[in-house]
DNA sequence: TATGTTGCTACAAATTAAATAGCACAAAGG
DNA sequence: CCTTTGTGCTATTTAATTTGTAGCAACATA
């Protein structure tokens, strides 16, 4: 498969610059969902999907694949969970669900 | 067109939380480029695809009407740049830069 | 040995993106 | 005027990705 770690290209850009390749990875649909979704704990395969909108288990199993790669999510008995590095970038990503209220009640006034 | 506002159902999900639809937009190819590019000022049409790879202008249109119905981006004479509201959220993807590097040099020691 | 659970694959259909060409409009120059 | 240049954007075809659905292999349990 494609190469997807920091330093070497990514869909086109020549590059390669880190922030570049998290963001081609994090553009891909269903991505961050993911990420979000596992923000409670461990779920398994067929737990995450349905936290997921039963998303295609193609799609899941084609997105689990990278972000392990990535060092994101790891999978053991409990199921699929963060790892160190994914705990902190998912950490990051939290910070996005009050962002996003503001912005919707910004909305809401316009 | 479909819609995209928080408060209103996202592709399936049927929460409409608001960082659901964030996620749900920036999760589509080349959002997230779009506005990382545009971090250094206002760029009109022809070279904002020139700092996105040349991306297809059908895409890089979509994305802009997205971002401009989302108050992420707006368009005058100067060319296409941030709203407010926009640059508050650019902001925070800025300090996924800072974090990349940092990932892309712990993947390098592993 | 049957039954259930889990992770995952196969495959056709639908959706989305890419690639390329080029149009309509406006401003500027001759 | 008439041409050229720059602009935002659309059209159209082709390629890639995603979806939806079915179901299998491995393992555990009853």
């Amino acid at each position: 498969m494609d190469q997807k770690k920091p330093g070497t290209r990514v869909r086109g850009s020549t590059t390669g610059r880190p922030v570049m390749v998290l963001f081609d990875v994090l553009g891909q649909r269903w991505t961050l969902r993911i990420l979000w979704e596992l923000r409670h704990g461990r779920l398994n395969f067929r737990d995450l999907r349905g936290r997921c909108d039963d998303i295609s288990p193609t799609v899941l199993n084609a997105r689990l694949k990278t972000l392990r790669e990535l060092g994101f999510v790891d999978h053991d008995t409990d199921g699929y969970g963060y790892t160190a590095l994914g705990a902190d970038l998912a950490k990051k990503l939290a910070t996005f669900d009050r962002w996003a209220e503001n912005w919707a009640q910004s909305l809401d006034k316009s």
